[in-house]
DNA sequence: TCTGGGGTCCTAGGACCC
DNA sequence: TCTGGGGTCCTAGGACCC
């Protein structure tokens, strides 16, 4: 019964699930009176009045709604549409939801988003006594829907790339495979802007050039190709217009990068308030880096100025770390260097952290026990128990006395200050 | 109309090493 | 003495995706 070394491989059979209008479903779940009540739905910030749309229902999306739209402008064409917010827990519980429904019926399960699961379903053949893989995705749909009341659209196809392209025939709520062979054909009748890494950008200049569709791409000259993009990129085009692509679904892949940033209600030009806000971001991506048991390596502070401009300072330390002081007090570094370079009103301030490690794995260098920029054991005793205190007192309880001591503190929060400094009296 | 927040990946130049 | 090529790491910026 085992396949031997001179057997024919068998087709990779990769889906993607990818959950119908995401946040706008978790809106209605968390709302039926209000928001599960309103056809014409927006799920978007518009808590700065500077917010865009996250989601939006179908019905909205016939007045011409669409995701990242300014939040102002969805509402002049679709004037009686409802707009909430969604809270970022139950997206995320929800989405968790989903990942553990389909890991119950799936042997592989990669999340790509918050809403997009990759499956591996390769070898499963015989496991689902020869069902169709369009059966199989069908039954899974159903059954993802009755455990979660998430309703999701199923693609499938040998590869990752060609079963993203047929979640598109799969919408709203069905599934759709792309038979074996069945590529080139397939994505011979897509527009190039749809497939994946073809952005606005990238679309406008193919048009310049007369390419719009993938049956355009396919009918220039390579070499053509080639002297317009370089071998790399003409390649990858290449390989995309044939539906060719990676079908390596892997469960186990690693965290990159956690960041947070925000927009502001108003645009900021005083130092010492983006340096307040950027302690809190700090504080928070900190913390979400030892929830997750990582240490971080690389810091990066981001400035988004009054004109758009981007600007980004970035530091590499010696050894990865994760205590709230030795992170903020670089990142303050950084923003006093994109300041000096621009002081210039920003609307956004955010903070990266990448070159991720897991915590207790040995450190690769161990070379420098005097630098400053090398965190002590008490200096990670001391952000774990603030870790601690925030669990069993809320986030607000340390924040943000215990972590830049000179700032002014009142009583009360000198008073934890001390009890977090000490550590033992609070540690369980 | 006035432009979010969380990510991934790529490129290109400079430093540094061999 | 002068020159070079490859590999890796770091930084800044940007395209893209959901």
């Amino acid at each position: 019964m085992t396949s031997s070394l001179s057997d024919p491989p068998l087709p990779r059979r990769i889906l993607l699930v990818d959950c119908d209008m995401f946040f706008v479903q978790v809106a209605r779940l968390e709302d039926p009176e209000g928001a599960g009540r309103a056809e014409l739905l927006i799920v978007g910030g518009s808590a700065t009045g500077r917010g865009v749309v996250t989601s939006a229902s179908y019905a909205c999306r016939a007045y011409g709604v669409r995701s990242a739209m300014p939040t102002a402008r969805a509402l002049e064409l679709c004037p009686d549409a409802m707009v909430v917010g969604v809270s970022r827990t139950a997206v995320s519980a929800k989405s968790k939801e989903v990942r553990a429904a389909l890991e119950e019926l799936s042997p592989v399960v990669q999340a790509a988003s918050v809403d997009e699961f990759y499956l591996d379903l390769t070898g499963t053949e015989r496991l689902f006594r020869g069902e169709s893989l369009e059966e199989t995705a069908t039954r899974m749909r159903e059954e993802v829907l009755r455990r979660t009341d998430i309703s999701v659209s199923i693609g499938g196809g040998i590869n990752r790339l060609v079963a993203k392209l047929a979640t598109r025939p799969a919408k709203p709520g069905g599934v759709f495979i792309v038979p074996p062979g069945g590529e080139a054909d397939f994505v011979a009748q897509l527009d190039l802007r749809q497939l994946p890494g073809i952005g606005p950008r990238f679309a406008a200049q193919l048009k310049e050039r007369g390419l719009v569709s993938v049956r355009d791409g396919l009918a220039v000259e390579e070499s053509w190709l080639e002297g317009w993009l370089g071998r790399d990129r003409a390649r990858w085009l290449r390989d995309r217009m044939r539906g060719i692509g990676s079908s390596e679904v892997d469960a186990h892949d690693p965290r990159k990068s956690i960041s947070s940033e925000r927009t502001f209600s108003h645009d900021i030009d005083d130092t010492a308030e983006l340096e307040r806000r950027l302690h809190r971001l700090t504080v928070s991506v900190a913390g979400q880096l030892r929830g997750q048991e990582l240490r971080a390596r690389t810091l990066t502070v981001k400035l988004k100025d009054r004109d758009f401009t981007v600007r980004q300072r970035s530091f590499t330390f010696p050894e990865a770390i994760e205590s709230d002081t030795h992170l903020y007090a670089r990142a303050r570094e950084l923003l006093g260097d994109l300041r000096r370079a621009r002081r210039i009103g920003a609307r956004l301030i955010g903070v990266g952290l990448s070159n991720l490690v897991e915590r207790d794995r040995p450190s690769q260098m161990g070379l420098f026990p005097d630098a400053e920029d090398v965190e002590s054991d008490r200096d990670r005793a001391l952000n774990r128990t603030v870790d601690q205190l925030r669990d069993r007192f809320g986030k607000e309880a340390v924040l943000p006395g215990a972590i830049v001591p000179e700032r002014e503190v009142d009583g009360s929060r000198g008073r934890l200050e001390e009890r977090a400094m000490d550590g033992r009296e609070v540690d369980e």
